[in-house]
DNA sequence: GTCTATAAACCGATAGAC
DNA sequence: GTCTATCGGTTTATAGAC
């Protein structure tokens, strides 16, 4: 979906999808999403048709704007990496502390994140979107990746193994409220995130076989 | 809470939290409930006050009685284990395999790890509940372990490492519908399940160095 | 404790003026 | 394309009979 100046109709996609996001689906109503909006309640109804209507080309239009660079797309803009193990190790370094550092980076909004992840835990009508712009696009790299690493792998095998990071990241994002709780309200700091960066990298470079750098050691 | 016969009560208490954990809170009505549970629906307010009430003790009954052991209670039932470097890894193995199967048993209704999995994800007022009995509670054990097997190991690190069987695991719990729908609708097999197991607990047995059990090799 | 009836508020959606 | 007013339906919660 092209966008181009901030029109009525960009406008509430971006307020709906961050109150979906924030709510969910079913505590969001029409007029929370035209208040944020700024916009009159039949407005909705005139660009969308429906409430359902709206969620859905949220979520479309946030799948399809979203770029989250994997391992393979590193791999493509620097394939000097791949040629020897030390450099395969590093690039999976990288992937991961390129994949949370953005994550969680406080400038950048993350309910685009927290949106789709949503779409995962109660699937609705986008569900075939999800599947399509997000899991089949951003997995299928790094999938056959793994199975370049590891001849002869499953696929099973090459799903989980490039799911550790994803599957980890997604869960602390989820789960930030209460983990911070939990830790006294001490927020989930950049000592946090190094840890998980090292501690995630390490456990994908030692499941291919690959040389553990020094710096992770 | 201790809860006798099937009583108004408890069956107000089921019925409410399955309903919960399937489609969310704002998504449930108390008709539903009183509808699922054969109750009357005055018997609602009767009993809790209030639908938020009703959350609250569903979600409070559910943490009192889950019970998911963990390694360091595996180690305390079977001390000889932690006596070796190999019977360690073993008990690592282990406590990935009876959690995994545990969790995806498909004899065993799985609403209760998904009613906590929402309350992750979207607090509620009942977000103390989940910190005081599920974070804190499950948690604390094993991080003490992680030291143990680790001296001089932060909390951060330590967190991280007994995290990665439990955040892995409830990815896969709660992306179950969009992961089968991109795998052409092929379930979540015993297979996919023990390729988890053994890239989890491998992972998790080289980031402590222990040696890894031949099985898994 | 269980039931019916209903109050009061809110919901998504629409009609029609401008 | 934007606005107001409102419809028909559903929601939680409650009052009161039994």
């Amino acid at each position: 979906m092209d966008i181009g100046a901030p029109n009525t109709k960009t406008v509430l996609l971006l307020a709906a999808g961050e109150l979906f996001a924030d709510h969910g689906f079913d505590a969001v109503s029409t007029r929370m999403i035209a208040d944020k909006a700024k916009v009159n309640l039949g407005g909705i109804h005139y660009h969308f048709g429906s409430k359902e209507a709206l969620y859905v080309a949220a979520f479309k239009y946030v799948c399809e704007n979203e770029e989250r660079p994997g391992l393979a797309k590193l791999l493509n803009t620097q394939p000097e990496l791949e040629k020897t193990p030390e450099g395969r190790a590093k690039a999976i370094l990288m992937t991961c502390r390129n994949f949370l550092d953005d994550l969680f980076d406080p400038s950048k909004p993350d309910w685009k994140s927290r949106l789709i992840l949503r779409e995962i835990s109660t699937p609705s009508s986008a569900l075939p979107i999800l599947v399509r712009e997000v899991f089949t696009r951003d997995f299928a790299e790094d999938i056959e990746l793994y199975q370049r690493l590891k001849p002869g792998a499953s696929y099973d095998e090459a799903m989980i193994w490039q799911g550790m990071l994803k599957t980890q990241a997604i869960f602390y994002l989820m789960a930030k409220t209460p983990l911070e709780m939990m830790r006294g309200n001490k927020p989930l700091d950049q000592d946090f995130l190094d840890s998980l960066i090292r501690t995630v990298a390490k456990s994908m470079i030692m499941l291919v076989d690959l040389p553990v750098p020094e710096e992770l050691r």
